[in-house]
DNA sequence: CGCCTTTCTTGAACGTGTTCAACTATGTCG
DNA sequence: CGACATAGTTGAACACGTTCAAGAAAGGCG
């Protein structure tokens, strides 16, 4: 993309179907998100300068910041593309299998897959994530869309199984689940292991321990437990 | 971890206790630090610029990178305070009380005490402490001796108490304390309701569970179980 | 067509963290 | 003492993310 053309100054070409004026600024946008997140993969993310997105994208640095709030915001663009990714992954695993545990593992590692390429980048942005007033964070409201669709996967690994549990414990154990598949995520950020294999040791093990204990939350005798449990759930929700 | 050590090139005094080349150079370092806490205290972390710091400490913006690598190593003075802190209100708590969950629990809120005035600038700058490659990370090797020091409280809370578990979770389970605080810690950074009482009820409720399960561990019912657990944190931790 | 509004685009300018070559102060040694 | 080395200090300069006043392009409307 040789850059000596006057970008602004091309006038449109009156043989040429227009396209609407929302589609041009569309388009613009994509073509900036695209660039970015190439130049991400590509460079690294703090390597990778503001102008030199707009530089490669052959647009003004102000355009991008007329589309996008600031630097950061780019990356919501990743994350909803692989959040994405692993929502339709997950539908092919969980079509073939119907034990719970069998569906916890294969979602899980489902997700590591998806993520896999990009380890390195999202260590670097993991920090953006991090903060709590971020709308990056998977705690803020800003991504409770992207939460319930993650949790809504978890509840399909619950729902489409054959494993009877507790009907308290059934009705938190989607957001329980993500919680630890949050944990997951944690963990997996700071593997330095190669292919990150700790991480799907972590998982290999823990999903046994998460499907015992689960099965086991029927028993009369743990009821006190795991009511004790839910009720430390239910208490630490409570917002005041 | 009081860092008073001189430089590489040290030269053996001939007797005379006086130096004031070195003593001076510590006494900038001191200022600079303190005066970045206290105007980070004031404004907050990303409102406090360099500049700022230096002109109000009276020095050159240089001189403050002379000392410090980076506006993040300044947190680093921030973090090994409050640590300190910790441990020796830890000890007060600990002289008092023998019971294993009653001293999880002191321990756990004397943290949350130490660290409760300063909720709002930990948040803004927990997402550097976040970043793996960051030397502000709780894993991080920068981090180990605070780490070490860290663990050795708890460490403490349960060989001073008198409860009774299993020889080798007695092993891990300083380890596993300290992971479950930090795991407290990021709850606390994200908890918003007033003064975090969420993470209050967070330690109250938890504390008794794992008294519990710890006590457990002695059953010999229970032994297949805990060996799995303890095999899964051993497998984890394996670094290949 | 001419005029207006909205959308889109521009690039200079600002404040920031950080670097660095130059300089000063201080102690060391012949 | 005088030269030298080391520790400490300076502030201009750099690259960066971000802002903003100004303007261009596109469509609507008489």
């Amino acid at each position: 993309m040789t850059n000596v053309t006057t970008a602004a100054a091309d006038p449109t070409e009156p043989g040429t179907p227009a396209p609407t004026r929302q589609a041009r600024g569309e388009q613009t946008r994509q073509l900036i998100l695209e660039t970015a997140l190439r130049l991400f993969r590509e460079r690294g993310y703090a390597e990778t300068t503001m102008r030199a997105i707009a530089k490669e994208a052959g647009v003004a640095v102000g355009n991008a910041y007329y589309y996008f709030d600031s630097k950061e915001h780019l990356i919501q663009g990743f994350y909803d593309r692989n959040q994405d990714e692993m929502r339709v992954a997950s539908v092919r695993v969980l079509a073939d299998e119907k034990e719970f545990a069998a569906r916890l593992r294969g979602v899980m590692h489902v997700g590591i897959d998806v993520n896999g390429p990009y380890h390195s980048f999202a260590a670097t942005f993991f920090k953006y994530a991090a903060e709590p007033s971020s709308p990056l964070s998977p705690f803020s409201s800003a991504s409770s869309p992207a939460r319930d669709a993650s949790i809504a996967i978890f509840r399909d690994v619950l729902d489409g199984s054959t494993v009877k549990l507790d009907p308290e414990l059934r009705k938190e154990l989607p957001e329980l689940l993500w919680l630890g598949w949050m944990g997951v995520i944690l963990f997996w950020v700071y593997d330095k292991s190669p292919d990150q294999r700790r991480t799907r040791r972590l998982i290999d093990g823990a999903v046994p321990l998460i499907d015992r204990m689960v099965s086991l939350s029927r028993l009369r005798v743990l009821r006190p437990a795991l009511r004790q449990i839910l009720a430390l759930i239910e208490s630490v929700r409570r917002d005041d």
